[in-house]
DNA sequence: CGAGTTATTGATTGTTCTCAAGGTTAGTGG
DNA sequence: CCACTAACCTTGAGAACAATCAATAACTCG
């Protein structure tokens, strides 16, 4: 009883949701969206929950609604949060043997995940699946990776008011999945959790947002943000998404210096 | 000639760095190391060169001697060191469709490369090959992104004093490959270099190196870098590296809460 | 309504940045 | 061998940004 309806509620889940963990639906065939319909669902985490502990083994997972965040603990309290896992994103889906997660995951909101166990098996075994697995895996292991360095790039070299405005577009782009991404989003962090995300102290995190909201520039309210003038925001921050894939010429391998008198720091 | 003696080279040159692009010798057979001495050195770029400009296609290479960075630069100047490329590094190895690369890498010292277009080739076709090395690859990219991670663990949540032992702490390990990895190794990046990836300015980072030399905990000088009390260090900045491998128990889905009272910034 | 979480405010302290200058070192050419 | 140059490192003073401490207000949910 308990398992059919699990299942049924994971046949239920717009099958779409479960095709961003491998980057959109274009490179799946037939037999992998069978595989990602049959996924069962596990016991919802409740906000506030482990999900997953620092140097555990971890288990397949993928989001199917809610968030959760990637994080550590020093030992006298600071807290991290590296990234979120938003619906469509998955945990310990590589293909290597099993290893143990260098990082807790705590759910933020009420978390669903489906078990993604057959999704391994698939990419171990011969099939059609496999290369679609390996190839949709590839290409999102990609886009998390640009979504650490730009991470890294507001820690480092953001001010305070650059992180939030950063953050927020960067958040944006993976909230709404419409075409153009709306300006207002559901967006459940607290100021903890922002000032947890962006090295800052909550209270700093309340006045720059309060200076952020003078300036008609963006505003966090009931659980929803409001992005008032993108082309501003953009401006500040010089976010670019993962879209932004203009420029660039040719295959180039070594060019003139480029470092001589590049800091500013 | 010219080939012929840039193939040599690549002979020549000890067939356990390009190894260490995945992950070490072990899952690498006959066929797969064969391919990997056969690699064919490109011209070294100089100190200060760029390698790969940000958004260009960036084509599969392995470093097999020298350092370089990962960097992307703001308008007004500000730079971000994302982290480093050392001996045994890869790059574009992806085996997703041609990609362009989120960030400029960028010559530290003389830097030499070797083009790894014909490992990409291997992974796209049938044999014993393919799959060591993206099992390898697979492995390297966890030890990638713990990097990041860790990057931004320094980056958000660390003094100044912290950044510094954590980072060369992280560098020692990637160094040394002896065991256990010696208390003084070559590092050539200069104070600057440290102020663009620690998010710190030059100033600032001058200070706190002559503090932690007053503390003889640790010494920089004349491109080699030596830590006097590694304890000490790991104590002070929670440094723990890939080998952290204690600790851990079963697979756990979900426990208790855990958010509460956890902030301390 | 009441308890707990979340947001806001003020005052103060502290870390880190900026600007500006001087010193050191290593390499280069005469 | 020495002057010269260009990186690189060091130092001081002042300012800016963000943290901390402490308290109060607003919201949320049962």
């Amino acid at each position: 009883m308990q398992a059919q309806s699990t299942q049924r509620w994971a046949r239920n889940a717009n099958h779409e949701v479960l095709a961003q963990a491998f980057a959109g639906l274009d490179g799946l065939g037939e037999e992998a969206v069978e595989i990602l319909l049959g996924l069962k669902a596990l016991a919802p985490a409740a906000a506030g929950q482990l999900i997953l502990a620092e140097h555990d083994f971890s288990r397949p997972l993928i989001v199917v609604k809610g968030w959760a965040a990637r994080v550590r603990w020093l030992s006298d309290g600071r807290r991290q949060i590296f990234d979120f896992l938003l619906p469509g994103d998955a945990l310990g889906l590589g293909r290597g043997a099993d290893h143990r997660s260098p990082v807790a995951v705590v759910a933020i909101t009420a978390v669903h995940l489906v078990d993604a166990q057959p999704v391994r098996q698939a990419m171990q075994q011969q099939g059609p699946a496999r290369v679609e697995f390996i190839d949709g895996l590839d290409e999102k292991a990609r886009l998390d990776e640009l979504r650490l360095l730009n991470q890294i790039q507001r820690l480092g070299r953001h001010s305070a008011y650059e992180r939030i405005c950063h953050l927020l577009l960067d958040l944006r782009e993976r909230c709404g999945r419409s075409d153009p991404a709306p300006t207002v989003f559901e967006m459940p962090l607290t100021q903890e959790c922002l000032s947890d995300v962006l090295g800052l102290s909550v209270v700093h995190v309340n006045r720059v947002l309060q200076q952020l909201r003078r300036d008609r520039l963006l505003e966090i309210r009931g659980g929803f943000a409001a992005l008032n003038d993108l082309q501003a925001l953009q401006d500040i921050c010089e976010f670019y998404g993962p879209t932004k894939r203009e420029l660039g010429s040719q295959i180039r391998v070594v060019n003139g210096p480029v470092w001589a008198g590049a800091s500013r720091s």
